[in-house]
DNA sequence: TATTATATTTCGAAA
DNA sequence: TTTCGAAGTATAATA
């Protein structure tokens, strides 16, 4: 988390159990404020209004404020949050006091929620969330210096022919990664043993039709782009294909090869 | 959460502070019996190996275990989670007692590390997550009976259109939704008021050229299927194109009609 | 079960 | 800032 290697702060964990509503809205403002990651468990409805928008009545669920202004709304369902909001928002936190007929007399009474409130702009986005009952409240905050490792990717792939073209075919020659094209940047442009220019398409796992709709793109742009005449070979690379892909590769003269983003 | 509209539990929020290791993997283990929503933060580190394979060193993280198999590593950055499983899974917890050299002397001794692993099959992906340091476990129980209603999509789009079908341009008039084609289900299908074929492609936001792309595919099948003298219009229907999709629309012949979801 | 396309996709890189 | 494509995408609908 909040990277200080040489005063690196102890991980520390608050947490109040069936707070009152005002005890969990100062909770959870303290641990906004401290920069830690707060989550709050309990009855709540959900509003949301941006790109889109989305109403979800009551019922028990999991809020997770961050630091960095990502909030995410969990139902026990799902690896997807119900509801969320990306990093950049601005956090809030009130307690509503139920003051509807604005006579004010009421700024003492026992709150009828708490709120938490998360606003991005660009897309302007909004995000409500509004507890009757809180059952917790946790303000987590901790160190995190490392960042996460991942192989198998598309890129790994890209390294792999790069480092052994004849894996693509006997005599293939890379002349560029990523160039680019009207129709945008070619995974791999380079030449076959006969000179011909061929554009690689990279997929790290089986692919569809869309990947094939991709390939036929760039090889239509460059073959406008080095004129008329030109003689482009487009090749998907990927481990597999759908056979609908496999059928749109033949109607339009593509290629395959099949191979995995790592040598298992 | 689990639906009992008539026997409906209460809430329930249990909760372990700076536990050990031993005390951590019982409350887990128990929460992940009574089928709650368990989380666990503390100084862990996550391997993953499956589609792909990642390994993230220690850092105090934020874990959620859901009752349908699912699993989320999260960091204090990022509205993802830097590890995760999806639901399905068979959730396990144990300690790891450091018995290193197999003599089965440390059994009674602290262990080592409480061990999360999470793993799936269809495909085989493992999750493990190692905990040297816990700070909380928490195990939630509760109901959620709502369901999330949702505005704005592409369906909304859809309807949008088929209720009024001069929005598109007058005199256009739907025949079939999802009509299949050899290159995949089209959204809209109908004619123009010259009894031209229309093929529609819907999206709810901004496009690019990978939505001119996929429209391009389902005009080029149409036509096949249609017979070759067939003429085929094709209609993006978007919010709004970007230059470069725009310049594709052109170059083969589709058309752009800007609509939003909502009426707004 | 495999395929296909959507998504409030998120995310990162490049122009 | 916008654009573009990748992602361990997840998710839902469909065959």
């Amino acid at each position: 988390m909040t990277s200080e290697p040489s005063t690196a702060r102890s991980p520390r964990a608050v947490t109040l159990e069936q707070p009152s509503l005002s005890a969990a809205c100062e909770a959870v403002a303290d641990g906004i404020e401290r920069e830690a990651l707060v989550t709050v468990f309990g009855r709540c409805s959900v509003d949301y209004e941006g790109r889109a928008s989305s109403v979800l009545e009551a019922g028990d669920r999991h809020v997770m404020l961050k630091p960095d202004g990502a909030a995410l709304v969990h139902t026990d369902e799902g690896q997807q949050p119900v509801n969320w909001q990306p990093p950049g928002c601005e956090h809030d936190v009130y307690c509503d006091d139920g003051d509807a007929d604005g006579s004010g007399v009421e700024a003492d009474a026992d709150p009828d929620a708490l709120v938490l409130e998360s606003l991005r702009s660009n897309p302007d986005e909004r995000l409500l969330v509004r507890f009757q009952r809180v059952l917790q409240v946790s303000a987590f905050s901790g160190t995190d210096e490392n960042e996460l490792a991942l192989s198998g990717t598309e890129e790994d792939l890209r390294q792999r022919i790069l480092e052994e073209p004849d894996l693509l075919e006997t005599g293939f020659t890379p002349l560029a990664t990523e160039r680019a094209t009207p129709a945008g940047a070619v995974d791999i442009y380079g030449e076959d043993s006969a000179g011909r220019t061929v554009v690689v398409e990279l997929k790290r796992r089986r692919v569809g039709p869309d990947a094939v709709g991709q390939l036929r793109r760039y090889v239509d742009a460059l073959e406008r782009d080095l004129h008329a005449d030109a003689d482009v070979r487009g090749v998907l690379v990927a481990p597999s294909v759908t056979d609908r892909a496999d059928r749109l590769l033949g109607d339009h003269g593509l290629e395959f090869v099949s191979l995995k983003p790592t040598g298992d």
